[in-house]
DNA sequence: TTTAGGTTTAACCATTTGGTTAACAAAAAT
DNA sequence: ATTTTTGTTAACCAAATGGTTAAACCTAAA
């Protein structure tokens, strides 16, 4: 492994861990177990480092999302590839969906940054499905948006919440990620009974 | 206004938009329109300060929670309830839920001290019930767990990720308030269409 | 009117933090 | 074989940051 990817899976850690305000430079140093000036050799800035980072995260998950949502299948088909998928996906990144969130809403500066990218997730396709689909009377009547956030809210939300989470019900690791391996299939099955005629 | 009040709400607003990490205490004097010292003066350290106010924002939060979780009402008339209490209160404090998240999961060690306190969200009666009307067959057989997170995640989750979902549906702040508002009925037709029988 | 209490301020301090520099080593190019 | 480029290190730096201090300033009771 060079240097540089020593660098940037170190930062990846502790920015994920930390955020970018309570990440360290030199914290990141060490745990790549280099000199804290190659940093900024590689990277230039704190800013730069983490950009790379932030993007890369970013770049994991959004293409995913868009290969399902802008796919040519229907809408119930859609629903049950996206929780499955997703939900494996980030149990392999359990810390990214909040990372990603925390850093969006502290730096909203990259909302605009990061929709200019072509990867970024484009709902345009599935909402008009949702209203096709409403039309033909497929399914029940209900805002496309709506049941857009509903997927999302019950997919993400667990993981970006996952410390509260455990808390709050009271689970250790272990179980939480039984209940989100039992929620693959929770989701579609809940959403589906709610708009299905 | 007492100054001690000032600091309090100072703190809040920067605490929240800032998060502990990114906090300048500096900056809440400047908000406070006080000198710095009087923050040391009143709360001693800027953990003592964040921890009032995290302490403040949770305690707004919880009572209500329960108090509706809690009641002897029946399960469908509690998560009408919930939906809507919840995303009233939240639209005048939106950026709470996030707030609270990310402190959460930067500061795990918050979850045992919060869990202490008495005002903590309990969902064990409410689960009880659950299974309770599941037995009765008043409702679907599903997992408990899985019905609480499925409030929580549709209610709190577009709050909690504001920012990215503006961003991805591409919608401005009124237009996310208007659904918002929106969302107050839609959550528990969509959750009790899932679950009736 | 004095005085004792809390309140407020400006100046100061030690530490942390992101970042730089200059010397040095290793590899590549000539 | 020599020069040039790239990689690496330790020491250093200026700015920012949380926190302190000692004196000044009220203000209400004695």
């Amino acid at each position: 492994m060079t240097t540089e990817e020593k660098i940037f899976e170190a930062a990846f850690k502790v920015f994920q861990k930390k955020g970018f305000t309570g990440a360290r430079m030199q914290e990141i140093a060490d745990e790549a177990e280099i000199n804290k000036a190659m940093l900024h050799y590689f990277f230039r800035s704190k800013e730069r480092l983490f950009e790379a980072v932030f993007m890369n995260a970013f770049g994991k998950l959004a293409p995913q999302i868009n290969g399902i949502f802008n796919s040519d299948e229907a809408l119930f088909e859609k629903i049950k590839k996206f929780t499955d998928s997703y939900i494996s996906f980030v149990m392999e990144y359990p810390f990214l969906p909040q990372f990603i969130i925390q850093e969006m809403n502290n730096n909203p500066e990259f909302v605009t940054k990061f929709l200019k990218d072509e990867k970024r997730p484009d709902p345009t396709k599935i909402l008009k499905q949702i209203e096709s689909e409403i039309e033909l009377g497929l399914i029940k009547p209900i805002p496309p948006k709506q049941l857009l956030l509903d997927v999302f809210s019950m997919t993400v939300f667990p993981f970006a919440a996952q410390t509260l989470v455990k808390g709050i019900i009271n689970i250790s690791d272990e179980e939480f990620f039984q209940l989100m391996e039992e929620r693959k299939i929770h989701i579609s099955e809940q959403i589906i009974n709610a708009i299905k005629k």
